[in-house]
DNA sequence: AGTTGTTTTATACATTTGTTTGAGACAAAC
DNA sequence: GTTTGTCTCAAACAAATGTATAAAACAACT
């Protein structure tokens, strides 16, 4: 059992596969390109992972394992504090991990599936992404006192995530002069300013609805 | 001169390629996908647009007038109104035009050069999405009363264009049940919300910012 | 040293895809 | 009817791409 040479290039197949899907998503990245990023042979792909899905699938999954970790590290930072406290530190901890590079990839890949989804969709949503939407409707639920089925809710989780997704740099806001550099005291104020917006957001809707 | 039937492949292939693109890229889509969507033989679009780009370009020329039309149509339905009042009305107008089924592709192809960027883009984002910034930037600078220039207006925007968006159905919404069947009342409903958590923000981090 | 199981490599194959070409179809002008 | 300019079509081409194969390299164990 060779576990020196072996698992490095199926270890670099792994990383270079992260970087290049999240990048550019799936269909456009070729086995060429991962092979020659990860600096082992063409046929090394389908030597380690049977196929190009094979590959992806390993990649999805080791992201989703990474959002699990976010999930929990929010859910530990709130534990005892007010719902609206919670929300605050679940942005914060959000923007900080999605936004620092290099920690990125996940939710690029996330982006992906929404836009042009895989077979590893299902996966990803039941495990990765209904958790996560979940929580955050039981705080909104509660910072609002309604039940988390209401409309509102998903409304309102919907409108932080958007937000917070849209930080990520693309090449439309670059254009725009909506680039940051992502030092921690940047992050700092987009959490700051995300979670000020949307919880006072939260409260309004809450409100409004209440009064109809 | 004929004028009757070299347009309307022409014209198919216009709207078959609009379609394709905005669903599923510019790379992805088979120049092939388009002619037999088009009923067209596969050198039609080398004939008429000189190669796959060039028809692309003017998908998304189109998409920009179109673009335009909603940017002039929100402007119109504000005039004499109150900034907020006009953030209101903006937000209705451009739900409805972003989320009507059929309508949407233009704001489809948005999204997609904001995630694979094409030659293309630079004339998108001067012609189309700068203006949309650069009101929306007034609107809400008057709002909490600062230069436009400041940090939190184009947060703000990113913010308001970003939650319209996230209604685009998508298959990770579907599958979290955040659907919706897209009738007149019910995108009412969403640009309710819409403007009503958003001016709350508003107006919550331009209180938060003078507290400093 | 030899054997065995695993990994790497070069090469090849079948599809797909954007584009080209040359012949034909068509309609209007003469 | 012939000519002319424009469009359509079937076929072909070259490049790219996912995958397969068979030989070689390698490491561990006897």
């Amino acid at each position: 059992m060779t576990t020196s040479r072996d698992t490095e290039t199926r270890d670099r197949l792994l990383k270079a596969a992260e970087r290049l899907f999240a990048d550019r998503g799936f269909k456009k990245v070729t086995v060429r390109d991962i092979c020659r990023a990860a600096r082992a042979n063409v046929a090394a792909v389908n030597y380690h992972f049977g196929d190009k899905l094979g590959l992806y699938r390993e990649v999805m999954q080791s992201a989703i394992d990474a959002m699990r970790g976010t999930n929990d590290a929010a859910r530990e930072a709130g534990a005892g504090q007010s719902a609206e406290e919670q929300l605050r530190r679940y942005i914060a901890i959000f923007v900080h991990r999605v936004l620092t590079p290099g920690n990125d990839t996940v939710h690029k890949l996330i982006n992906r599936e929404m836009n042009d989804p895989t077979p590893a969709l299902d996966t990803l949503v039941e495990q990765g992404v209904r958790p996560r939407v979940e929580y955050l409707s039981g705080l909104i639920a509660e910072i609002i006192e309604c039940a988390p089925t209401d409309q509102r809710v998903l409304r309102c989780v919907a409108g932080v995530q958007a937000q917070i997704i849209s930080y990520l740099p693309n090449p439309i806001a670059a254009r725009l002069g909506f680039a940051y550099k992502p030092t921690p005291a940047n992050l700092d104020g987009i959490a700051e300013h995300v979670a000020e917006f949307s919880i006072a957001g939260v409260h309004a809707v809450g409100r409004a609805v209440h009064a109809r």
